[in-house]
This record gives C-alpha cells, sequence and structure tokens, in this order.
DNA sequence: CAGATGCGAGAGCAGTGCTCTTGACATGGC
DNA sequence: GCCATGTCAAGAGCACTGCTCTCGCATCTG
C-alpha cells in the first residue's frame, strides 16, 4: 500500500514542520543568536542528532526561516494591498508600508534575521531570492497601476537618471511595466527609505530620537509617496 | 614614584587596546558571530580567563567594538564634510553621503555591528549614543548651513507635518539649528534613505537588482538633496 | 618592609554544532 | 511470508565556546 509510504513520509513532513514551528518560537523569543539546535530537540522531546536527519545544519534550518518569514512580510503585503480600492494608488502605497513596519514591530527577531547583519557565512542566494522580492512586486504593481491609470504624474526637479544605469532600471522595471525611468529610480530609493525606517525603529536607532515613530512615519511614506508623483490624499 | 604606578596602568592600556585591535580584525574576517574572546587570547599568547581581567564580558568588548565602530564612520563623515568647499552645500552632502557608504563597504563587518541585528540582548544605550550620533551632527550642520546662507530653498509638495509631531521635530532640530519643520522631517528620512541604501548593499540586498550600484548610490544622494530643497549642482 | 592589590595560568562547568556508530523499526521486492 | 534495504532515534564523543573559580606570583601602596 502506497497509504503506509504515505504515513512515513507524512510522519517527516510533520516532523519538519514541528522542528520549524519550534525554531520560529526559539528565534521570536531567544533571536537568532540564541537559537540552539539542541534547545529544539529538547523541547521536542528528540535528542540532538536526530534533527539532523530532518536539516542538515543550524544554518539550514535558519535558511528555513528566512524563507518562510519573506514569505509571512510578502503575504502581509499582500493583504494590505488587497483590502484598498486599487484606484486609491496612494492608500495602497501607504497601506504597504504600515503593513511591513507592523509585521516588523510584531516580529522584531524575525525581521532582523532578514534584513539585518547575515548570520551565516553569507546567505543563499538561490534559495530565498524569490520569496525575498515578493513584496517588491506589489510596490512594484503598485506604482504600474498608478501609472497605466493615468495617476501617477511625472516627478520633475532633481537630476536625471545617468545614461549608464539604463540597463539597471531596464531590470528593475520589469517589476513594474511601462513605468518611465525617473519613476523606476525614485522607487529603488522608496524602497531603501521603507526599509530604512523600519530598521532604524525595530533595532532601537529612533529610540533616543523620536517618539511619535508612527506619526512620523506615516508622514514620512506619505510625504514619499508625493515625491515619486503618487496623487495626495 | 608614580612612573611605576603608570608603568602598570599604561600596560594595562596596552593591553586594553591590544585587545581590541585584535578583537576587530577578528571581526573584519570572521564576523561579529565568529569572535571569540578565547581565540583573541590565543592570538595574544594569553589564556582566555586572563581576557576577563580586561573585559568583563564578550559583549563588552562587543560594545567597545560599536563605539570605536561609530567613531570611526564619524570620523570619516567629518573629514569628507571638510574636504569640500563650505558653501558647497550639496557636495558637502554628496560627499558625506559617499564618505558612509565607502566606509561600510571597506568594513562590512564592523558595519553589520552598527546596523544589524543587535547582537547581544540589546544594546547598552547610554555608551553608545554618543558616538553614534557623531555622523548625524554632520548632516545636521550641512542642513543648518544651508538653511542660514539662504541656500536651502523650503520644499513644497507633499503633506505638511502632523501637528502632534511638533515636539519630535523640535528634538531633532537642535542637530539643525534653524531650519524649519517640512526640512527637518525630510532630514529624518535622508537619513534612513542613506542607511537603507548603503545596508540594502553591504547586505547584499541589491546584489540581485542592480549593478552599477556607486551609479545609483550617487545618483539617488542627489536627487534626495533635491528633494529636500539643497540646490542643484 | 609588610600588606594589599592586580594579574596570568590552569582547571572546570555548562552549553554549543556536528559526526559517528549502534540497534530498532518500517518499507518494498522476492 | 521472508529477508534485504533503507530510515530513524539514541547515545557517545570531539572540538569549540563563554564564563567562573582558585591559586600562586609579581607589582604597587602605605
Amino acid at each position: 500500500m502506497s497509504s503506509s509510504q504515505t504515513a512515513r513520509r507524512r510522519a517527516r513532513a510533520e516532523l519538519t514542520q514541528e522542528i520549524v514551528d519550534i525554531a520560529r518560537g526559539q528565534l521570536a523569543t531567544s533571536g537568532a543568536a540564541g537559537l540552539s539546535l539542541r534547545a529544539v530537540a529538547r523541547e521536542m522531546g528528540m535528542v540532538s542528532s536526530a534533527v539532523y536527519r530532518y536539516f542538515p545544519s543550524r544554518d539550514d534550518l535558519l535558511t528555513r526561516l528566512i524563507i518562510d518569514g519573506y514569505d509571512a512580510v510578502g503575504e502581509a503585503v499582500e493583504q494590505a494591498d488587497a483590502a484598498v480600492d486599487p484606484d486609491d494608488v496612494t492608500g495602497r502605497w501607504v497601506a504597504v508600508c504600515h503593513a511591513v513596519r507592523t509585521w516588523a514591530l510584531a516580529h522584531p527577531h524575525e525581521y532582523a534575521l532578514l534584513h539585518g547583519s547575515p548570520v551565516p557565512g553569507y546567505r543563499a542566494p538561490d534559495d530565498t531570492v524569490g520569496p525575498a522580492a515578493r513584496d517588491a512586486v506589489v510596490y512594484g504593481r503598485i506604482l504600474s497601476d498608478a501609472w497605466a491609470s493615468g495617476r501617477l504624474v511625472l516627478p520633475d526637479g532633481g537630476p536625471p537618471a545617468p545614461a549608464p544605469l539604463a540597463d539597471d532600471l531596464e531590470a528593475v522595471r520589469a517589476m513594474m511595466p511601462g513605468v518611465p525611468d525617473a519613476v523606476v529610480v525614485r522607487a529603488v530609493a522608496l524602497w531603501a527609505t521603507l526599509y530604512g525606517m523600519v530598521s532604524f525603529e525595530v533595532f532601537g536607532t529612533f529610540d533616543t530620537v523620536v517618539r511619535l515613530r508612527d506619526v512620523l512615519f506615516d508622514h514620512t511614506v506619505r510625504s514619499l509617496a508625493a515625491w515619486i508623483g503618487l496623487p495626495g490624499t
């Protein structure tokens, strides 16, 4: 019977998932540095070597948590975008930014794992690059929709994009089809500002600088929206 | 003789410095996670317990490295600012941004220690807050000079700063006396963008996105300068 | 010149990631 | 049904970590 084989594989899948869940719990409380394979095994009533049947190393377990983290923030961003009237492009952008911030503040250690220092030697590029771009796709779609519907006015002021940047902008434009260079290059800046603000907040840099951090964040995000040419609210 | 007392104390000071230097070397090659007190002791020909006479814990040694790191980037920023004609406020801002980026790319692990995930439980606030603000003081002075000399034109467009933010903006204004609210609030955004861009680059987020990262950085920094009201070049 | 103090060495504890071997169990072909 | 095959948990063990403690020795202080 293939069901018995399935039983074995299902047990493996369930145990793998349980390891990930417990590891995420320990990550949430102790941070990435405090995550211990032995502690995970202990909490599962297993011995440490048994865990290595499911994850060949601690870094692989961390990589899995990273992928799941990107997926979680991507999910939050997509839901936030879907909850707003599609024609309200500025509202969508603001909602998406708040979704990132809210998720990061609720999962600071997971956020640190995604956007803080690379914990192992360096990041495994292939596995994580897909989920990592999930949120960027949403930003791109918002800008693309705004441009296609004529709601995005081409920003003026500031220097024009340097010619050698054309290839790079073309690649980034894949996430926001049709959008002109001046908007693409500012989109990258907005992306950096978003995560810069959130990182400052999560990592404590803003602690001694700003008190009403939610108000500042909201205002900054709206100002940036205006800068890139999105309509005011 | 106080010279013999000085000899003892000087030996202590020299050994402390040697520990820090070796630790910084190991930080540069192995990263913060790989920095080991025992390895430092080994490289010094000491036994590990002896190092604890100089630093009560590994976290204290890391804190020292953090303070030195903030000092180093602050130094780099101040030198970059001083090397430009003081009246060329935009040039000063661009130079300062490049100084941060250059330092970060040259010392990625140290940068990660400063602006990546907080490695120990959490950062000791009092000791690090002074050196951490050293670069921000330079940004503030540039904007303050620009405003005082009439070279900074009040930016328009975008929503006005919310009233509840007045207190926070007043506090931030301490670093850029006289500058109006609309500029202060954008200065915070610029600060976040600067470190967001550098973090994306140092942490590898841009690896699969942009190739001519120096060109993009320079252009972004100049665009932001125009956004905050600094004159074009 | 004593006594107090600072310092390095060594042993030791608890914890970590990871490897290897051993024995029990389920799976699948004959 | 049986037996080889592969999977699995367990345990021991290695090398490493941060950190604590004690013990002598050198240095400094009154």
